[in-house]
RNA sequence: UCCAGAGUAGCUCAAUGGUAGAGCAGCCGGCUGUUAACCGGCGGGUUAGAGGUUCGAGCCCUCUCUGGAGCCA
């Protein structure tokens, strides 16, 4: 019976007859003996195993090279030099498979780049280890964050035909052969279809009837992007709140990402050193700020007085009116407040029909939440309710209700306040790990020109 | 679409315009406790591709290709 490397090294006293496959990292020969790294990827650690000359299948050893899988017999011990608690002396060796001199896996450090044309055998490396270990748990704080707060998991629909708030370039869904741009009547659906963009508009129809609910899914943009921030294929979290305002979606989004930091702190904490010691090394720091420094509140327009006033020359001009730039977001929150910021109330001209308008008649409900490092990581607002509001403001972005029937219907029977907000979940992994390239925490990256594995 | 830097051994990188090198990996040998082990030896190259300048080009020039960064949601 097969025992994880993590429960191995977890050990408190000497163990017995333990089995332990895995691969191999590296192998140090002495004479008669050898030193053998094995990880089977459920930690960062590796576990030592000593294995005699004279063991059963020590014959082999000669293939015991870095990559090999292997199972190992033997008895856990305490290790008699330093650099590790425990070891493995083994009884018996086997080799599973071999790795020949073409496994491009090294002991040495290798470049992003390079890991990413290996991406099948990335996860091997501790740096890909480490972020798709911590990607598991982070999803499941996610689900327990929401779950435990009584909100209902929706799986809203892939394949869509709105294009919600015109949220970007979409891919086309379609059976058509030949002439894609064909008759929509002769297609598939009867009609155009796409990959979504956002589960947002499915989402209210379901607080509207739910009351707490989010949505956890890949979502899909075909734009020509080619930065270390986008990717055509990235998975969203998006909460929807009936009979809740700003103020209460707000506050959600803030103790969201509080929690998002603590739960790495505390159940990623091996994985974390890692990120700390080669990624890098203020991440550990930075999620103390977000967990201990209580979050900032701004309206969007004394955060642009603010930038106006500070005497920073920014790359881009501070204008109001306009979207902030993640340099301007980033002095908000790094260098101004010193701590994670929410900025709420933005010009209506620069956001989507479905945010709530303000008396003013000038400002909607949206919020955006800064963090150190990054800029936005979460954006939301309270959405607008009132039917003929609602009517008004898509009038105000050309959008033909039309398309939205059943949108607009949620404003017609028994409508409520609601509010949700949207965050893509690899731009939190950025954040939470400090790894600069969204292309290095989605196990395949999908990018423009690039669909490989 | 625009700007900057880069491409040399399987990998990470060197090399004033003058004989292409090191470490790791691989192969062979040594070492009784190693820690990305160490010591000795061996093999490994169309310097991304094409053209040009030069007595001579990895290096200078032109084009092409590839990747990264920024802008853009």
């Amino acid at each position: 019976m097969r025992t994880l490397i993590r429960h191995v090294l977890a050990s408190t006293t000497p163990r017995e007859g333990l089995t332990v496959q895995g691969w191999v990292r590296t192998r140090r020969d002495s004479k008669g003996f050898s030193f053998v790294e094995i990880n089977d990827g459920s930690c960062l650690a590796s576990l030592q195993v000593v294995v005699d000359a004279s063991v059963p299948g020590a014959g082999q050893m000669h293939d015991f090279t870095t990559g090999a899988s292997v199972s190992v017999q033997g008895d856990l011990v305490a290790s008699p030099a330093a650099g590790q608690r425990w070891e493995l002396r083994a009884r018996r060796v086997e080799l599973v498979g071999k790795a020949d001199a073409s496994f491009p896996l090294q002991k040495k450090g290798h470049t992003l780049e390079f890991l990413r044309t290996i991406a099948h055998l990335r996860p091997r490396s501790n740096l890909f280890g480490a972020v798709f270990r911590t990607r598991s748990r982070l999803a499941h704080a996610v689900h327990q964050f929401f779950q435990e707060r009584d909100f209902i998991h929706v799986h809203t629909p892939i394949i869509t035909a709105s294009d919600c708030e015109g949220a970007g370039e979409m891919f086309r869904v379609t059976t058509l052969k030949g002439n894609v741009d064909g008759d929509p009547a002769a297609d598939f659906f009867g009609r155009r279809t796409y990959l979504t963009v956002s589960g947002q508009l499915e989402a209210e129809t379901f607080a509207c009837a739910l009351s707490n609910v989010y949505t956890f899914g890949p979502t899909f943009r075909a734009e020509n992007s080619n930065t270390a921030r986008h990717a055509a294929e990235f998975w969203m979290i998006e909460p929807e709140m009936a009979f809740c305002d700003l103020a209460g979606d707000m506050d959600l989004a803030e103790a969201f990402v509080q929690a998002m930091a603590r739960h790495t702190l505390e159940h990623c904490a091996e994985d974390l050193t890692l990120f700390e010691r080669f990624v890098d090394k203020e991440v550990r720091q930075r999620l103390a700020f977000v967990v201990e420094r209580p979050f900032q509140r701004v309206p969007y327009a004394e955060a642009v007085a603010i930038l106006q006033r500070s005497g920073k020359s920014f790359e881009f001009p501070v204008e109001p009116g306009a979207n902030l730039q993640s340099e301007h977001e980033r002095y908000l929150t790094e260098e101004h407040f010193k701590a994670p910021v929410t900025v709420f109330n933005y010009p209506r001209t620069i956001k989507p029909f479905y945010m709530r308008l303000n008396d003013d008649g000038a400002t909607v409900t949206a919020m955006d939440v800064l963090v150190p490092g990054i800029g936005e990581v979460i954006g939301g607002s309270q959405r607008e309710e009132r039917l003929d509001q609602l009517l008004d403001n898509m009038k105000f972005q050309k959008l033909d209700p039309k398309d939205y029937w059943w949108y607009v219907d949620l404003r017609r029977y028994g409508t409520v306040p609601h509010a949700g907000f949207g965050l893509g979940f690899e731009r939190l992994l950025m954040f939470l790990t400090g790894v600069g390239n969204i292309r290095d925490v989605i196990p395949f990256a999908r990018t423009p020109g690039n669909a490989e594995f």
